[in-house]
RNA sequence: GCGGAGGGCCGGAUGGCCGCGUGGGGGCGACCCCGCGAGGAAAGUCCGGACUCCACAAGGCAACGGUGCCGGGUAACGCCCGGGCAGGGAAACCUGACGGAAAGCGCCACAGAGAAGAAACCGCCUUCGUUUCGACGGGGGUAAGGGUGAAACGGUGGGGUAAGAGCCCACCGGGGGGCUGGCAACAGCGCCCGCAUGGCAAGCCCCACCGGGAGCAAUGCCGAAUAGGGAUCGUGCGCCGGUUUGAUCUUUCGGGAUAUCACGGCAGGGGCGCCUUGGCCCGAACGAUCCGGGUUGGCAGCUGGAGCCCGCGGGCAACUGCGGGCGCAGAGGAAUGGUCAUCCAGAGGGGGCGACCCCUUGGACAGAAUCCGGCUUACAGGCCCUCCGCGCGU
RNA sequence: UGGGGUGUAGCCAAGUGGUAAGGCAGCGGUUUUUGGUACCGUGUAUCGUAGGUUCGAAUCCUACCACCCCAG
């Protein structure tokens, strides 16, 4: 599998993606984040899923390189370890949007995920 | 120059910074350095193979499926090349499931008299009878005309006839057989036959040829865990030899015995529809059905292949022989991304007589998943070659 | 990646060469004070798309499109 950063692992099993989707979501323009505190002292971990919505094969893996590379930027900083987080791209959106606004918008997710006591 | 036809090719380029996959090297290590990293269709999964498993091979029969003018190419093909025939086009050229309908069966709705060894509905001709002299009815002849239909049993013209008819003649069409050319499909040229014998085989079918099934999520190995499975049914535990230094038993030591084992042979059982032959497995097993438990790891398969490029030779060509060179993605929920700059095409706007300059925008279809050969489908824009027609100039 | 299947009216569907059944839903009536029920009538189909075979195609053939299912 593709390495994101180090001390990032990558979600793999698809009970993994459920549960995160059971959690708890918040929705920007450029993508769907999903976040899920796991009940341990283990990484971060992070995944990265689209649906045949979003278009054919180049598109899909076009949506889901660029996450993967806010993700890379912006989760070292943002994120935090024994957490779970599930990227979702989006039609149209994911790949056409500046890449700037497209970190903001995770960052953005990813302080209304944390919750207020953040 | 304009319009058209055929074929081939490209499918943004270069560089910086931050990243990803992989191979190699260095370092105790964090990590560092170097190399490589999507396509012409990688796509649809429509054909053909390689490879692996079902243990396998050969032949015949049957079934099922496929292909279908001829010849060649190829590992093979439903692909490609060349040729023939038919259709289209003024031409270059394009298109074609293009074997068989007097082997057989089936179907041809509606309309129509009649739809496949024909058929008199209206007509036409002739004859007999009746007659109100308009015609009506019966018998016979007739497929030229009308009408129906997708299709009506050769066509046109002339002769002929009571009216007609290949009844006769000319031309066209058709059938049979012959000669010549060609490997062949087929073509050309005489001869004979007046010639009833539709259409559909992408209906069944006949003929010729080809084909066993499943698929890399195939398959093999290593490791962990658990189970070291259970139930029912079916078939079947057979025969002969077993040499006497194979084993065992017995003995009067000459030998004897086969209940038993090894071994050999024959039967039996098992697999694909069947049969034959070879061959394999089983022999306390095999087969079938049902129930239950487990599977998330690692490695191999995995990329060097019917490979690509160049030269010479053979061939009209597809293609091929020889020689030389190259090393060209290998992931495993899946690597090629992000960003910036310059250039190259494209679109829009502005300035300038113009070459050109400035600004904005913006990059077709599409992403390897075991690997090859094809087919099909998608594709912004651009380049090159050959040919046909028209126009102009010389 | 490989294998298999299905497309007919808004929905469920029959139809295997000759002008596409049936039911539900809809619409308009009758009955009822009204609604429902019941009864009568009625509309709606590029048969997934494009070619081809045939006189004639939902049906036969070819290519394409969409959707669904199964394999570790």
């Amino acid at each position: 599998m593709t390495t994101i950063a180090p001390d990032i692992e990558t979600l793999v099993n698809r009970s993994d993606y459920l549960a995160c989707a059971r959690a708890g979501r918040q929705g920007t323009k450029g993508m769907m984040v999903q976040a899920r505190k796991r009940d341990d002292d283990g990484p971060m971990r992070v995944g990265f899923t689209c649906s045949k919505k979003v278009g054919n094969a180049v598109a899909r893996n076009r949506a889901k390189r660029r996450l993967r590379e806010v993700a890379r930027l912006v989760l070292p900083a943002h994120g935090r370890p024994g957490w779970d987080y599930v990227l979702i791209g989006r039609q149209g959106a994911t790949a056409e949007r500046p890449f700037e606004e497209l970190q903001g918008d995770l960052i953005y997710a990813l302080k209304k995920l944390h919750g207020p006591d953040a």
